[in-house]
DNA sequence: ATGGGCACCTGGCTGC
DNA sequence: TGCAGCCAGGTGCCCA
């Protein structure tokens, strides 16, 4: 589900609810997620004040006191804020319970997201340690992707969906970022030249700023905090878009798999 | 080190 | 109406 945008978006909603509050308890109706959520958790949380909530990656990082709440939505999860007294709904899996009187509510029919807890530094954590710079960052450049491809064999659309070498490009940004490059998603990422790295640096962070501002994409599941779908879809140039018309050229969009994952892309305008 | 494939899980849709 | 089969915003892990 969610890839940066919609992180950012749910981020961006939650952050002024939360910060400086007080964590009254942590419900956890389910605690079978990706990784069961630690037994530890609720009694580790309860008591502390919310200091900051930052996105690394897809990650959301609830910083407290002492420690900090590793959370992921996955495929289908979804933060939603609303007073705790709200009957909970089927696949909410878990309550942050704040003084206030509101929760935040973490909704994941799937499952494929996580909550975990570390008392230490959340970016050492083995999940987060090892990866790439931010796609927003003045890191992430065409010089940087070049390198980081480094004559490697692989399709460039699973190049950037791989988090080793940047974070946040998921299943639609990939595809509508290709497009916005004009590169055939399935082109080794050895053959993309030094200009091109440059076009698709340039097209992740333009396509990520744009989804972020239009509140995400939703296709199925995504909403934001305050319940409402991202508005993004109607932008998209290529994702779910076969034989329809190109946007540009109106020459029938392209499907095909890649890595077990659908790619869309317009054989005209990606060369 | 790299690349490919599988696994985790639920639900919605299609076609017989 | 029922059900099998396929597909879905992610990513860790195992294997060659």
């Amino acid at each position: 589900m969610p890839e940066l945008p919609e992180v950012e978006t749910t981020r961006r909603g939650i952050e002024p609810a939360i910060r400086g509050q007080v964590i009254r308890s942590i419900l956890v109706r389910e605690p079978r997620l990706r990784w069961r959520v630690p037994r530890e958790l609720p009694e580790e949380a309860a008591g502390q004040r919310l200091r900051d909530l930052r996105r690394r990656a897809k990650y959301l990082l609830f910083d407290l006191e002492r420690g900090t709440m590793i959370l992921h939505l996955g495929m289908s999860g979804s933060l939603r804020l609303m007073p705790c007294s709200t009957a909970p709904a089927l696949h909410d899996h878990v309550d942050i319970v704040l003084d206030s009187g509101l929760c935040v509510r973490f909704n994941d029919p799937r499952r494929f997201g996580s909550l975990l807890w570390t008392r230490e530094d959340p970016l050492q954590h083995p999940l987060l340690r090892s990866l790439a710079p931010e796609p927003l960052s003045a890191q992430f450049n065409g010089a940087y992707l070049a390198r980081a491809a480094g004559g490697r064999s692989v399709a460039i659309k699973q190049l950037i969906m791989n988090g080793q070498i940047v974070v946040g490009v998921g299943n639609i940004y990939a595809s509508e970022a290709l497009f916005r490059a004009g590169i055939n998603p399935r082109r080794s990422a050895k053959r993309i030249k030094r200009a091109e790295f440059d076009a698709l640096a340039k097209s992740i962070k333009v396509v990520l700023r744009a989804a972020i501002r239009a509140g995400g994409t939703t296709l199925r599941d995504y909403v934001n905090p305050q319940g409402s779908p991202g508005y993004f879809r109607q932008k998209l140039y290529v994702y779910e878009r076969t034989r329809e018309p190109c946007r540009v050229c109106r020459t029938p969009i392209k499907h095909l798999v890649q890595g077990q994952r659908s790619t869309y892309f317009c054989p005209k305008c990606q060369k």
